[in-house]
RNA sequence: UCCUCAGUAGCUCAGUUGGUCAGAGCGGCGGACUGUUAAUCCGUAGGUCGUAGGUUCGAGCCCUACCUGGGGAGCCA
């Protein structure tokens, strides 16, 4: 009985002469009425191992049925290839099927389809070149990210998924509720009396575990959570999606320059572990989706970001003498046209905007002693636009409470933050990796709906 | 949500000023071929032209609404 081997394995320590066993899904057959090559792949790699079989040694109904799509087992001799394309190849000696295929409704065929026809049958697009190479990428960056922080001493901390707390604001939010929809318990004033649901209080899906975040950091250190993320907005663009997963660092004792490092030593880790952990995929990607990738990567990795504070970054746009959609101004918040700017036509890197007006930015942010500004961070990318949004957080109790206050938020909500201010606050800092647009970057692919297995964007929930 | 483009065979698309306009390539199926590489060659079957109305003697084509998708913008990660 020969025991059964993974693809990548038996392409990296080929046993040459030996019996082997492989199972997969064929994605193509080729051949004549003496013999039949099959392309055998089984998600390891995205490198298929060809199949010889002499089609006088099988039965012509077998082989009939090996099609493309189907589920097979292939016991033979690993022998050099005889043809181009390939180095090694298996002698078929008996071949299993364990789950046929009709040729006639597969929706996948040999040749490439477009990325739309493939989202909609997001259920078997994993069995594609491109899609394989997507998912496996993306496995490697989760996992390098939770290597990254954990060999510098950060504690991964799982932040609520459910909320009850809605100053986040972050943006439109979901509402998660087991009240019956059509007798929803109103008070006099027509208002939900929420104490009847579950919870007994309002709560939503969290669109940011930033403020739990900031709790642990400030006991444990420096913390990192990395999860899903809500957002209710109707944005129908290729960057955004309804659920998404991010990864926020908080770290106590870190000032806005630290927390800089940080984002580009930690975004360049990750680019270099892709570089050097999924070659053949990224290779695929470079060659049939996006050429040019490997150099871009290469290029983020060899190069400093750029870091310029928001005033120099609108001294830059006015004196561009470009015509603008959206007039430049200091305290005017930099649309997608002055960002893209910066970054792919002025500095040709990644660059870092800090120091924001105060006006455009959330209300933990630390306020700077000009008073008009904050310590904000924007890290943007090319192509994509913002990858990470960060700052040092207010920890002096007064000017946060003000701050608050001045915004009308619900200050009562709130208690449990401002108590960290309270009780023994530090310095601190954080940001927020959407994980989705940072894969966008890494696999070149187009739209963010194709990098992540099974999109929820407004009017679709598919799956 | 706004602007814009698109929806015709399983897939990718062509279809002229409204009148043989139901088409091609690929895929599928049948056949040929002694080692293929998106194999090649021959043959063959597939469609309520996104949905609902309207204009017209006549609509794939023109008009209206809606649905779905792409691109751009806004919101953001």
């Amino acid at each position: 009985m020969v025991r059964r081997i993974k693809v990548k394995k038996l392409m990296a320590e080929p046993t040459l002469g030996k019996d082997v066993l492989v199972k997969g899904w064929v994605r193509t057959k080729r051949g004549n009425r003496n013999i039949v090559f099959i392309a055998l792949n089984d998600g390891s790699t995205i490198n298929n191992i060809q199949i010889v079989a002499d089609a006088a040694s099988f039965d012509e109904s077998l082989l009939k049925d090996i099609t493309t799509g189907a589920s097979i087992g292939v016991t033979g001799r690993l022998v050099e290839s005889q043809g181009g394309g390939q180095n090694i190849e298996i002698s078929a000696l008996h071949i299993e099927i364990y789950g046929k295929s009709d040729a006639n409704t597969y929706p996948l065929q040999k040749k490439g389809h477009s990325m739309e026809f493939l989202r909609e049958n997001a259920h078997l697009r994993f069995r594609t070149n491109t899609f394989g190479a997507v998912f496996r990428i993306r496995h490697a960056m989760a996992f390098a990210i939770h290597k990254y922080f954990n060999d510098i001493g950060f504690f991964y901390l799982h932040t609520p998924i459910i909320t009850g707390s809605d100053a986040e604001g972050a943006g439109e939010m979901f509402h998660v509720t087991t009240l019956d929809l059509k007798t929803i318990p109103r008070g006099e004033d027509g208002a939900i009396d929420f104490r009847e649901d579950f919870f007994g209080k309002e709560t939503n899906l969290t669109v940011s575990g930033q403020l739990e975040g900031e709790l642990g950091a400030l006991a444990l250190g420096e913390i990192y959570t990395f999860g899903p993320t809500f957002r209710a907005e109707n944005s129908n663009t290729p960057r955004h999606l309804a659920e998404f997963w991010m990864i926020e660092p908080e770290m106590a004792f870190y000032d806005l320059n630290d927390n800089m490092d940080l984002a580009e030593d930690f975004v360049k880790y990750l680019i270099r572990y892709a570089l050097e952990n999924c070659k053949e995929d990224l290779e695929f990607l470079d060659r049939m989706v996006n050429p040019g990738l490997s150099g871009r990567l290469k290029f983020v990795v060899e190069n400093e970001f750029v870091r310029i504070t928001y005033t120099e970054a609108v001294d830059i746009l006015s004196a561009s003498g470009r015509k603008w959609e959206f007039p430049v101004g200091w305290g005017r918040d930099l649309q997608a046209e002055h960002e893209r700017y910066l970054v792919e036509e002025h500095f040709l890197k990644p660059v870092i905007i800090t120091d924001y007006p105060k006006e455009i930015k959330a209300f933990y942010m630390k306020q700077n002693d000009d008073g008009r500004t904050v310590r904000a961070m924007d890290v943007l990318f090319p192509g994509i636009g913002e990858i990470i949004g960060g700052s040092q957080r207010e920890e002096v109790y007064d000017k946060l409470l003000a701050r608050i206050r001045e915004l009308k938020l619900p200050e009562k909500d709130l208690w449990w933050y401002l108590d960290t201010r309270r009780f023994g606050t530090a310095p601190h800092s954080g940001f927020g990796l959407g994980f989705e647009r940072f894969i966008l970057f890494v696999t070149g692919m187009a739209n963010i709906r194709d990098v992540i297995p099974f999109p929820r964007t407004p009017k679709n929930a598919e799956f």
